[in-house]
DNA sequence: CGATTTTTTGAACGTGCTCAATTACAGTGG
DNA sequence: CCACTGTAATTGAGCACGTTCAAAAAATCG
């Protein structure tokens, strides 16, 4: 169930058998949702925390005038809140955008590896940083990008990140967003987001139809977003 | 000289006298930097993480059309690039925005206070997650908040985090920035960003001057941006 | 003091928004 | 199988927030 999730661990460091023996010690319970719903509130106190292991879960913040932002897109193998590890509660809520299935992990668990595993606790602070990194490379998205880059970018981080979990089929690959929700992404409203798949669309680089993105020309995708993965730190080194 | 940072963890969080000695030994050099110099260029190979002293430092993205994009302003006390040492090398760059006085802490003793202190690593997790949470509101606030609204919480975040280190005389700190690099923040032209200040001014909530920023109305500013600290998780527990 | 940077102002323009209506689509029950 | 319902996608027209370009005024720094 876990190997989506030690896929992602592998691509960036290796996992000893007994890290691996550690890490499945350390799933408590499984769970299943259903399409559209919270699974983890925002401020609520928390004790353990959420490895998604199929289907995607978005993060996001609401503001009291009306507006949403979705922060960040999990796919199968992230852990959506690592963080709240250390947070406690989360500044953020998560919703699913699908029907998903996770496990749970307890956080005395989690402890536990910081204190027996001390390299397996780098590699899952890690990727909380790495999850700090796709923050800041949507902040300057959102604050250098027209719409179209925008959009662009972020067909190319999620090739990315389905690609390293198996999840790309040539070009190819879900993703369960309404028009409405992609502009929660993106910071455009859905009317605007409509107009801009059809530019892309018509430029035949990248299509997205009910619910799934189709890349035509990755090449010519990524250079007019100026997209460049390095954010995504895809070496294998040792943490 | 590390007493600011120690007062930033020990706002979250007890720190022993031995954890705190275990910070002390970590340093391994000071230095001193002029104005608006890159101190840390983005993608290259980093063997140790720098700890602001005194000063302000910012990093920051550039697109290769021009636009520059700055992700997160570091005040005395805060760590710039903590994340380095899980990251190795960073997909930003950072400049100090006035003369600064740093430390320097090699990875390979933060290493080994992954090894030794496992409550102290998970504090320091913590202040990576916490630079995370910043910018979840960043991506928030560039996605969701219009020009005024944007500002003020810029100016309602520095407020708060210049007062965990005493750098805040009576609603009134230093920010070193020009209006054109406040836009870079904000995702603004240096234009706008001079218009939205005129109007911020003469509401008489906050003025901006000369580097200055002035809190005339600290609950008046935080409503109109709908400013909810949550995101800095200023409550001491136990990590 | 002169040189340079920063702030400020004006005017025209454009990207993206608002509001409102229409069309397409998916699921449901008769 | 089709009418019915609700959701999602699409289109149009007018508008506004923020940009661009250019120039002037003010502040800062040797």
């Amino acid at each position: 169930m876990i190997e989506r999730h030690l896929a992602k661990l592998r691509a960036r460091d290796d996992i000893s058998a007994e890290e691996e023996e550690a890490i499945r010690w350390a799933v408590a319970d499984y769970r299943e949702y259903p399409s559209r719903k919270t699974i983890i509130p925002a401020e609520q106190e928390l004790t353990f925390s959420t490895l998604l292991l199929s289907g995607m879960l978005a993060r996001f913040k609401d503001l009291r005038s009306g507006g949403r932002q979705i922060t960040e897109l999990h796919v199968a193998g992230d852990f959506a809140d690592l963080h709240s590890f250390t947070l406690k509660r989360l500044d953020h809520a998560v919703e699913t955008l699908g029907p998903c299935k996770v496990a749970l992990v307890p956080h005395d668990r989690l402890r536990e590896i910081t204190v027996r595993y001390p390299h397996l606790t780098r590699v899952y602070w890690f990727t909380t940083n790495l999850d700090a990194a796709i923050h800041r490379e949507w902040v300057f998205s959102l604050g250098q990008r027209r719409a179209q880059q925008r959009m662009a970018q972020l067909f190319c981080e999620m090739h990315i990140k389905l690609s390293l979990v198996g999840l790309v089929e040539n070009g190819s690959y879900d993703l369960p967003l309404t028009q409405e929700e992609l502009g929660q992404v993106l910071g455009l409203t859905s009317v605007h987001v409509n107009r801009t798949l059809q530019l892309l669309r018509e430029q035949g680089t990248v299509e997205f139809r009910s619910g799934r993105v189709t890349i035509f020309d990755v090449e010519q995708l990524r250079h007019s977003a100026e997209f460049d993965p390095s954010y995504l730190y895809l070496e294998k080194r040792p943490r």
